[in-house]
DNA sequence: ATAACAATGTTATTTTATTAACAATTATTT
DNA sequence: AAATAATTGTTAATAAAATAACATTGTTAT
């Protein structure tokens, strides 16, 4: 009920952005700015100043005029908003490159977010630490989930595994599950489910490419 | 001018969507499935049959009443329109973990797109072959895009070094640029770029289950 | 002191994307 | 042969997201 305290309100795209708009604000924290203005953020981000006005209106946050915002407040407040208090702990099942370079990316960096285990069947990388997440063997999934109170999961493991482990994560009640796999995964409402797919991506670039060569194509013939 | 032969009016949503559709596709055809039904294809993806439908509606392909679509002609159509006749050659920056996970899923699947080239500049990966494709040292980044007329790259650097590949890349005279560092970059309006950011989707997924959390806190206290 | 400027915050408008509604058509059942 | 059911294709309605417009407010320059 309380939209004030909750943000459950807030428009996908712009809890997306927030993420973003730390990160941008946390680099520039770290280079000893203090304050910053809407279109400095805008610039960065390849958006307009408008719309990051806009989604500041939207978790009510308020800058001084011609000063900008403080950047450590609103660093302060969009953790509020994204990040939960106690942390939320995650493991990522597939421990090949994809998994791994998941897990360089994120070693240390988010304190309220973490990876604390991976899993695998192969045996060669049963037992082993990277960047300090232990890899346990798949069979252990639910044991250690339950155990350690893992609330997320990333499933990086080849396509044909991705609806088992799914599946598996779901029955060790995992509520939140990221697909890196090309086959779209099937889980209950009340787990939420974010698919990424890589070869998505690059066939969107393509087209895009391929659009533009036409085009050009077409005004050189005129 | 021709929006029925170049399709560059279609929503970008759409595209995205055809890509995976495609691939749904090609899955039912290896199974020997010959037609297939809107809610069918609505099913695999989490998406209403009414989607469907009208995105098969933009690109101007019909079905027949009661037996659904062709899936062999559809593949072909979405071919026709997101593919490029002579295919895009592709080249990733940066060998690490992300990268060979991208290598890992393209070798041999897409044969419009292939990735025939990597750079990177740690000597012990120079020289390398993998999955086909050769790695070089970033140094000859230029020379090999503009000798194999690459027109997509993948930066899959550290972040620090991703605007600087960028640089380089555009320098070379890439068309599109896929970013995976979690690092925004910069380029010139005739580049296409697609930023995508791991850690933004991962952040995405925990803000939803806190959300999720908190809401079954109070309805409990309630 | 006043004018010009450069910001923010918010409402209004437009654009994009999704969903609903439904007519048309054909196969199947009674 | 008529009724029913299942499906497509398309238009209309709704919802979500982005952009524009603009009033407000300090700051700086004249």
């Amino acid at each position: 009920m309380e939209d004030k305290e909750t943000f459950n309100h807030l428009p996908h795209k712009t809890i997306a952005r927030l993420s973003q708009y730390r990160r941008a604000l946390l680099l520039c924290l770290s280079r000893g700015k203090s304050h910053i203005f809407s279109h400095e953020i805008a610039t960065i981000q390849h958006i307009t100043p408008v719309q990051v006005r806009r989604d500041l209106m939207l978790i009510g946050y308020s800058g001084t005029l011609r000063k900008g915002y403080n950047i450590k407040e609103l660093i302060d407040l969009i953790a509020n908003i994204i990040d939960s208090e106690e942390g939320i702990k995650v493991a990522i099942v597939g421990m090949g490159n994809l998994g791994r370079a998941l897990i360089n990316y994120f070693s240390g960096k988010r304190h309220k977010l973490s990876i604390v285990a991976g899993f695998d069947t192969n045996p060669d990388k049963i037992g082993n630490v990277m960047n300090g997440v232990p890899c346990y063997s798949a069979d252990r999934m639910r044991e250690i989930i339950e155990q350690e109170g893992i609330e997320i999961g990333i499933i990086t493991v080849p396509g044909q595994n991705a609806s088992q482990t799914a599946n598996e994560l779901v029955a060790a009640g995992i509520k939140g599950l990221l697909n890196y796999t090309p086959k779209p995964i099937d889980v209950p409402d009340y787990v939420y489910l974010e698919e990424y797919d890589m070869i998505t991506t690059l066939e969107k670039v393509a087209f895009y490419v391929k659009m533009r060569n036409t085009e050009e194509k077409i005004r050189e013939e005129e």
